[in-house]
DNA sequence: GTGCAACTTAAAGCCGACTTGAGGTCAAGC
DNA sequence: GCTTGACCTCAAGTCGGCTTTAAGTTGCAC
């Protein structure tokens, strides 16, 4: 990135509509670097010209932009990659498969939310008070295993241990794979 | 790790109130090599015993917490470690003292839920409709920054600073319907 | 006093998500 | 046709937060 405001590579040269990787970078917010690396874990994909440069769609901004969400949903590429290719992207995809997807992220991040005023109350209850009683203490008691789940914050709190159904796998799962694993 | 569970550590030999790295590391969660990484970082320390061993108070179960909750709020160990150095570590941090820590965090917790809500609703509003439009989708269009923060949450939709005007519309035209190029 | 788990250190490895660097090629505006 | 910026590949580096490995030492029960 860092292109020169003016420099509008956007608008510039190039053919009609396939856009290069700089414009796409630009468009995108991502660096081109970041879209060849994506390129390589199959997340988006380019023809090219006869020189070998990349050119892209504009459908794959739309990749993009769901891959950023997934990310933003605690998502890995590589799950982002498994959501993706379960959305057809020949006859692009349907708001009704749009929508799945973005149903399950809804509870993914409600999950989240959850999560966070769990964390809250905890902190008010006790480090707030001072307590931090060690043998009862919910900060300390709260069971947590801490898988190594969303990419910043490895180690959860967790949740309660009588909090109801487990841990929940990830959204993978409500994306439908049958696989999984991880 | 994990240690059989009946093998507890916690109650077995060693000397009375001060814990050694494995106890530590059974009541804490956390591997005990995960422990010297921390002491390295400077987060917590340990007495010695004549033979080189390290033994801790049960207070240090306390920074742990502290730590913990710290990263779960999105801080880094650094930053963890800077917040730490401003509790009295000798008198034992008071509670009003661990509730003025305690209440950044919240805002920042409720910062966390406000953007994940955000979020929410641009899911709902773009990619639930099935619209994803490049010039009126807020997925798209998203001006959040917010750092990454969240546990999940690393990079965000959007980049895109101030800037002011926003001369760069990211991800204009194209795609006004689903069809698109091709 | 011996056996063995638990401990010690330093250095290296790993993961995810990229970025950086070196050395070279493409394409478009003049 | 030349110049120049944008592009190419591949390898290596970065960062945070740990874990693993290797080789050696401690400390407690028996």
């Amino acid at each position: 990135m860092t292109a020169h405001p003016d420099a509008r590579r956007g608008s510039g040269p190039h053919s009609a509509d396939l856009l290069t990787i700089g414009q796409l970078a630009d468009r995108s917010g991502l660096a081109a670097s970041a879209l060849r690396y994506y390129e390589s874990l199959g997340l988006i994909q380019a023809t090219r010209t006869a020189g070998g440069q990349r050119r892209y769609t504009r459908g794959t901004l739309r990749r993009i932009a769901f891959i950023r969400a997934a990310q933003r949903v605690g998502l890995s590429l590589d799950e982002a990659r498994v959501a993706l290719d379960r959305l057809p992207e020949r006859p692009a995809p349907s708001g009704t498969e749009w929508s799945r997807v973005a149903e399950s992220w809804q509870s993914r991040i409600d999950e989240q939310i959850a999560e966070l005023e769990l964390l809250k109350r905890k902190l008010s209850g006790c480090i707030g008070c001072g307590c931090l009683s060690l043998t009862r203490c919910a900060l300390y008691n709260a069971g947590d295993r801490a898988g190594a789940a969303g990419p910043g914050a490895r180690y959860l709190l967790t949740r309660d241990p009588a909090a109801g159904p487990e841990p929940v796998s990830p959204v993978a799962d409500a994306l439908g794979g049958p696989s999984e694993g991880r």
